[in-house]
DNA sequence: CTATTTACATACATCCATGATTGTATAAAA
DNA sequence: TTTTATACAATCATGGATGTATGTAAATAG
């Protein structure tokens, strides 16, 4: 047993949460057994234990990871000339998260249909805050966007914003339950450009 | 042990399916274990066992009970003089087969959160039959709509139709989400509305 | 250079879910 | 009425996952 620096030791943390993405996302988070998780990291029980306390510290350092780039690429620029303009970008930027970062959509499969939202996890099903605080973005996009006079008339940017937020929850679980060579892959920017145009005053 | 006849053994049946579906939503598939289902049951795994292979088949069978709800439902009549006010009632509909129908609610709940689909569930995720006829109808009826030029100028009957999909997904999702209490759910008959009133000339 | 801690591998004990087997009293068939 | 199949309950054997405890060699601190 050849000891690692604190480098490899790190090196090695990583390399037991991307096995876990992939066991999780085969197997199921259930079905996963840290056994498969270290035998995929090319370790053994021992260094996952090491590193994480059990299979849901694994879990939740998993989906820390993929949080990141939301926070960072999905965004509402409050000067934006042309808000609902903004609203496309964050929407297609979404898309693009999935499209250019395998583990980022590994996750958040997993989190949609690999994992069962029950007693330690059933915190993480309701609103997040990471949700919530894009939902208030879109809230705010929409009313900027009325108050220019952009948004079609009669329509409250509050229950616009709700529709929208609705539809990205619906075209993330299609999005990843379609193949990559389906029409439907190809067809979500067109999706996302109709959606946004149905609001254009 | 009394012999049941053939009615109370169709009954016990009733009970553990019934009982399946609760255990199911408060563990989990995965964790859900026939013991505790006898148990809420009131029998013993020698009845479970007796009534269904193993666990798959017990959620294939109450799964069974909870399609039929849609498909009696939720459907599209094509004589309808304004299309697009079937696909709200449509849609509609969906939302009160959950409030008045606990039974498929909670199994709805189950398919959306508390069960993986990986191995001998991954089947259930891809584009199911029903979802497919759904999509189907619902793109008809816009084709419809548009025939009579109820439709709003330069929106194609496709596209609009995967729009509406897609939203009846996030809808559910977020519905099911939702605290029985919450706005989100008074608010989604508005969502509706709007969706709709969206694609109206 | 010595002591201690680190970063694991290995081995062990425990528990629990599963499926199969067996037992049994009675409904239903003959 | 006798026989057989039914509808379960009770018991058993097995495996597999978990957490922990121990071993260990080298990195690092002093």
């Amino acid at each position: 047993m050849v000891r690692k620096t604190k480098e490899e030791a790190e090196l090695t943390r990583r390399h037991i949460l991307d096995a876990a993405r992939r066991v999780f996302l085969e197997c199921g988070v259930a079905r996963t057994t840290l056994e498969k998780v270290a035998a995929a990291a090319g370790v053994t029980r021992g260094a996952v234990y090491w590193h994480f306390r059990n299979k849901t510290d694994l879990f939740f350092g998993m989906r820390e990871q993929a949080t990141l780039p939301f926070v960072d690429r999905v965004v509402f620029d409050e000067a934006e000339a042309d808000p609902l303009q903004g609203i496309e970008r964050a929407l297609r930027e979404i898309i693009h998260i999935m499209e250019d970062q395998p583990e980022t959509r590994e996750t958040i499969e997993i989190l949609s249909f690999k994992c069962e939202y029950v007693e330690e996890f059933s915190g993480l099903r309701l609103r997040t805050p990471g949700q919530l605080e894009f939902l208030a973005g879109l809230t705010a996009a929409y009313q900027r966007a009325a108050a220019k006079g952009l948004l079609r008339a009669g329509l409250d940017p509050t229950i616009v914003a709700q529709d929208t937020f609705v539809f990205v929850g619906g075209l993330i679980k299609h999005w990843l339950s379609s193949e990559p060579d389906e029409c439907f892959r190809a067809g979500a920017l067109a999706l996302i450009r109709t959606h946004i145009a149905l609001r254009r005053a």
